[in-house]
DNA sequence: CCTTTTATGTAGCGATCGATACAGTTAAGG
DNA sequence: CCTTAACTGTATCGATCGCTACATAAAAGG
């Protein structure tokens, strides 16, 4: 099928490395010889593969969105209620943020902050919104089915619980451990409009999962 | 007493113009060809006034910590107690974040998220950390005085407001207005501990200020 | 006046940036 | 086998990076 030369290094496998690097160090601040260097090919192999830099970078966030990323809108998918879905994201949040197998934080929040070239910055900037716009239409859905009490502000709490969640990844950025943003979750989770009603139990630290 | 030829520039003018610049792309996306364009001078006249790059950038953040930055150690010094405190560091940094007179967002926060240099990111780091440990102390004081029910970890409750602060931050990059960004506040406020004993009215949106 | 000292503008340093020209290599189609 | 097409490594390209050498200009001290 295939004519010319078959090319030596595994795409996935480059592509998993690409999304290392620029991880780590966001957009700009990752280098061609960067990438070429964790990827173990040449800048030849790399235009011709992944097109230029900017693609390469589409191509990573696309790719992590569907795996790193995809936990939240799995769980605003599978929960019974827009509480438990956004509860479930904060864990997961505080999982996925401090696992030892990849840099810490969220790809989507962090990569492209300093950022010299405005469309990539506006393209993280959309795909940010599309999420929260996610976790304000899973709250809004609970609202019309009367699962909420009426005169909450759908935007209002997907503002809150989408920088908590932004929140969370700077801190993870800054080394907070699982357990500390797990806490950060639990007291986000107070906040939610019905546990105002009914008097919780002072924060006694993060449950103990062990 | 200044012998040789006095400069012909403004050095604090200077100054705030290289803090816009950092503030506006952060510290490695801001060339020096930026800086002089924007502070109106040649390479060799910063060289000459502020040393480099690097220690130009410090005494941006150090300059930027006692102005724009110091509502919330004032805060955090003022009120009476920790809640009021917290409370009164979130408002004013929905303000702050805001501020059309400026870049949004922090720029402890924001400038070094992307850094090619380690010890840039560790400076800045440091300085969140240094942030989070006066809101932990803050509350520590209040909960040492009986102002708060025992068993409120320190930590958690300042880990969770640095997150929300941090978040607030993002949420401003990414264009939230203030109102919006008070709604946050107001929700991250119901995260108090002592909140969760006395039912609260269900949160209705922002509280309008017209 | 003249010397000393500092600031300024021009012009360019070596290094690195993202991206390629080119020749050589390895496969499929005929 | 031969042509065609694609991938690979070397060796760059022009542009920009942070930074500075150098000559000139403008002040104070003698």
């Amino acid at each position: 099928m295939a004519k010319g030369r078959p090319r030596t290094f595994d795409r996935d496998e480059a592509l998993d490395r690409a999304t290392m690097e620029f991880w780590r160090h966001g957009y700009e601040a990752t280098s061609i010889a960067g990438l070429t260097g964790a990827m173990g090919i040449n800048p030849p192999s790399l235009y011709a593969a992944f097109g230029d830099k900017r693609r390469l970078f589409t191509e990573v966030v696309e790719r992590y969105q569907r795996s790193y990323g995809a936990f939240a809108a799995r769980a605003l998918d599978e929960e019974p209620t827009a509480r438990a879905a956004i509860e479930r994201v904060l864990r997961e949040a505080a999982a996925e943020y401090t696992d030892p197998a990849h840099p810490w934080g969220c790809l989507i929040i962090c990569a492209a902050v300093n950022c010299g070239s405005p469309d990539v910055e506006a393209e993280m900037r959309g795909r940010r919104e599309a999420s929260k716009a996610v976790i304000r239409d899973r709250i809004a859905a609970d609202l019309d089915a009367g699962h909420l009490p009426a005169g909450v502000d759908p935007d209002a709490l997907a503002t809150f619980y989408a920088a908590t969640i932004q929140g969370m990844s700077t801190q993870a950025r800054d080394g907070a451990p699982r357990e500390r943003l797990e806490a950060v979750a639990d007291l986000a989770m107070r906040a939610w409009p019905s546990s105002a009603a009914r008097p919780q139990p002072v924060d006694a630290g993060p449950s103990r999962a062990d």
